[in-house]
DNA sequence: AAATAGGGTTGCGTTATGAAACCAAATCAA
DNA sequence: TTGATTTGGTTTCATAACGCAACCCTATTT
């Protein structure tokens, strides 16, 4: 009946899919991270319905993704922030982004390339890395979650 | 009226989200890195309803980030692999785990632990790192698509 | 031939989503 | 001081998605 929720799941991707696993809610993660903190501009910005951007505004400052700020301003009284925990999601939605710039690639332009600051060189892939930081592939990472003793990893 | 689709977004993290951005394909994803390849066990490791599993697997088919392989054994015709697309969410899924284990810790155990297989060693963190793999903050890094010069990453 | 297992499809009721209308507080303009 | 604007919502309602159970078809065992 209901929506499955993953609250009590023994899976910390479900317990995470459950925060941020909707639709909006990353990409809403996403724009606070690019800098928008008002509520007309996630909608503008979105074109998200506003019912359900109030949702996920609210269901987000209740996570504990974004604060909710009272600024005393014109008509803007209100600004969400990303908490730590909100920002620590950057590898995650950086991750995303270069999966889809990679397999899924924009047929009218080039990938938006991302650049460290201090130097202007763009930055590397997101990647698993050993205790040393060399990049690891699934292949050569133990899952403990493996429900069985084939490698998850082949493809024929 | 129709959910919002972003086939034709300009921002590669919607259109990764249109692929695998549901509640449950990133789920199925996630134990297809585990290692279950069959319908059945989809259906008995996720309690996914079985009309719900049919169309994730069908769009995730779709969508070249698994495939369907007829083996022909008894009465378990098919198997989903994982393409080298879908194994490339790992560092996705990955920091998704680590992101739950942080912040939504399971009460009663502690975060399953990944490990090299060849070492044995714990897996680093999964995070943005400069051309030099030096990891970078949010704050150190150039967002293009920002739409404001404020500092998105500023909680006060 | 009958039972079983895998892999679905179909109905049906409940929930979520999206669009537009409406509402209320605070500010700005006249 | 009155009225228009802006921000941040809530309400209403139609449509789409989800969850469950029941059913179906094929292939394999027994």
């Amino acid at each position: 009946m209901a929506r499955k929720r993953f609250d009590d799941s023994n899976c910390s991707v479900a317990r995470a899919l459950n925060e941020v696993g909707d639709w909006w809610s990353l990409l809403i993660v996403l724009q606070a991270m690019y800098g928008t903190r008002r509520y007309v501009d996630f909608q503008k910005e979105l074109g998200i319905a506003k019912n359900i951007l109030c949702d996920r505004l609210g269901r987000l400052v209740e996570n504990q993704v974004l604060t909710k700020v009272d600024v005393g301003e014109h008509g803007c009284r209100f600004e969400y922030r990303l908490t730590d925990k909100g920002r620590e999601l950057f590898p995650v939605v950086i991750a995303l982004r270069q999966w889809g710039d990679r397999w899924n690639p924009a047929p009218d332009q080039a990938p938006l390339d991302l650049r460290d600051r201090a130097s202007g060189r763009p930055i590397s892939p997101v990647c698993v890395r050993d205790a040393d930081g060399q990049p690891l592939t699934i292949r050569e990472v133990c899952l403990p979650g493996a429900t069985s003793a084939d490698d998850p990893a082949a493809d024929s």
